[in-house]
DNA sequence: TATAGCATGTAATCGGTTACATGATTCA
DNA sequence: TGAATCATGTAACCGATTACATGCTATA
C-alpha cells in the first residue's frame, strides 16, 4: 500500500484538493502513515494519468487555483481490489527506542531528555487526538473501521506514555549507577497489563 | 540512524558476523527497527571502508570463511557522537490500520480475517519475546535502556492485542449493519487506561 | 516585520527492499 | 526429498524525503 492507495481512500469521502490530502494525513492518519507533499502530488498526478480520478481546477480570489481531485468509478475497483489484496503489515523504525536501547552508551542527562521529549511529544499527539475526536471539525459520524482505527493508536499512545512515565525516574537512577530499590523492583518488567479491560490479571497469550 | 549506526551498536558488545547482526535485528530490535541482508551488508563493507570496523575471515569446516566484525575506536567516536545526535523520531507504517480504517470498503469477512491475522501475529510475538527474555540463550544481564526498550515494546505490544481482541466481535457486528448495543457502548471509546499502573481510573495527559 | 497558512509542483538524493546468485549441511 | 540453517554478496528498482522554486494573504 503506498501514497496512491492512501489518496483514493481519503478521495472516496469528499472531493478534496492534494493540500487537503495532507492535512487529513496529518489529522487522522498521523497514528499510521505518513505523506508529505513530496509524494502526496506526484501520487495525484500518476492517479490522474491513470484514469483513477479526475482533476477541476477551480479558481480563488486572491489564490492560486486549486485542484479539486475526484475519484472515479475505475478509481474506486481500483482500490477495492487493493484493499482486498493488501497483506496487513505493520512496521515500526524507532530512532527512540534504538536510543534508549544504547543509552549505556549516552551520557545520561542524554537519555533524559529524550525521553523527556517523548514524553511531551506523545501527550502533544493525544491533545490533538482529542481535538480529532470532539473538537469543531470532529466528523460526527465515523465508520466502525475508522472508530476501530483511531481507538487503536489512542489506546496504543496512552499505553506508551504510561510506559513512558513509569520507567523515567528509575531508568535515570540505574544509569546513575545507582542499584535497584523495591519500587524499581516492583515497577520492573511487572504487568503486562496494559490492556483497557480492566482490573483483572491478564494472561500473556491468552484468549 | 540508519543500519550502520545500528551495526556499530550491536558491535560494542561482541564481535560478530553479518548474519550474526541480522539474526540479532530480528531477536531484539524486533519491535522498532527492521534490516535485512540487503541493508547490512552493504552497510558493513561502509563501515569497514571508513575505519569504523575491522573484519576478520575464519576459517570453517564444512562451510565458506565468515567475517567477523569488530568496532574499532573510531566506530565507537562515531556512534557516540551520532548517539546524541539523533532526534528521537517515532514512525510507525501500518498497512493493517490503513485497511481497518476502510474496513467500510471491503468484504466483512476480509476484515474479520485481517483482524484475526494480526491478533495471531501479535500474539506470537509475545510468545517470541518471552523466549528473548527467559530462553536459553538470554542474556542475564541487561543493561537498563536495554530492559527499557524491551519492556517498551512488551508493553504496547500487550496493550494492542487486547484492544484488537476487545474490539474485534463489535466490529464484525457494526460491519454486518447491526446497531451497537449496551456491551459495545461499555467498549466503545472509553477507559484510555491502557497503563499498565494498575486499575486508577486513568487521566489523558495527567501525570 | 516575520511567521503561518494556502497552494502546487519538480529534481536530486538516499536508503531500503527484492530478487538474483551460490553452495554446503543437517534435520524431518 | 525438501526445507531450514549457515554464509555472503550484488544489482535493479522503487518509493519517500528533502530541498528547491514561487507567491499571495492574514495574523501576531
Amino acid at each position: 500500500m503506498d501514497v496512491k492507495t492512501l489518496c483514493l481512500g481519503v478521495l472516496t469521502t469528499q472531493d478534496l484538493t492534494g493540500y487537503d490530502i495532507k492535512r487529513t494525513c496529518e489529522e487522522v492518519f498521523r497514528h499510521f502513515f505518513v505523506a508529505g507533499f513530496g509524494s502526496i502530488y506526484p501520487a495525484l498526478a500518476e492517479l490522474q494519468r491513470d484514469g483513477l480520478v479526475t482533476a477541476t481546477s477551480v479558481e480563488q480570489k486572491k489564490r492560486p487555483d486549486k485542484k479539486v481531485y475526484r475519484i472515479t468509478d475505475a478509481g474506486r475497483a481500483a482500490l477495492e481490489a487493493e484493499l482486498v489484496a493488501t497483506p496487513p503489515r505493520h512496521k515500526v523504525r524507532s530512532e527512540f527506542l534504538a536510543l534508549m536501547y544504547f543509552a549505556h552508551l549516552m551520557p545520561p542527562e542524554r537519555v533524559d531528555a529524550v525521553l523527556a521529549e517523548m514524553i511531551e511529544s506523545f501527550e502533544n499527539k493525544l491533545v490533538d487526538d482529542l481535538a480529532v475526536f470532539d473538537g469543531p471539525a470532529a466528523p460526527l459520524e465515523l465508520t466502525p473501521g475508522q472508530r476501530f482505527a483511531l481507538g487503536y493508536g489512542r489506546t496504543v499512545l496512552t499505553a506508551a506514555l504510561a510506559y513512558c512515565k513509569r520507567h523515567r525516574p528509575q531508568l535515570a537512577r540505574r544509569l546513575r549507577g545507582e542499584g535497584a530499590d523495591e519500587a524499581d523492583a516492583a515497577a520492573d518488567l511487572p504487568r503486562e497489563a496494559a490492556n483497557d479491560a480492566g482490573p483483572r490479571p491478564a494472561t500473556l497469550a491468552g484468549e
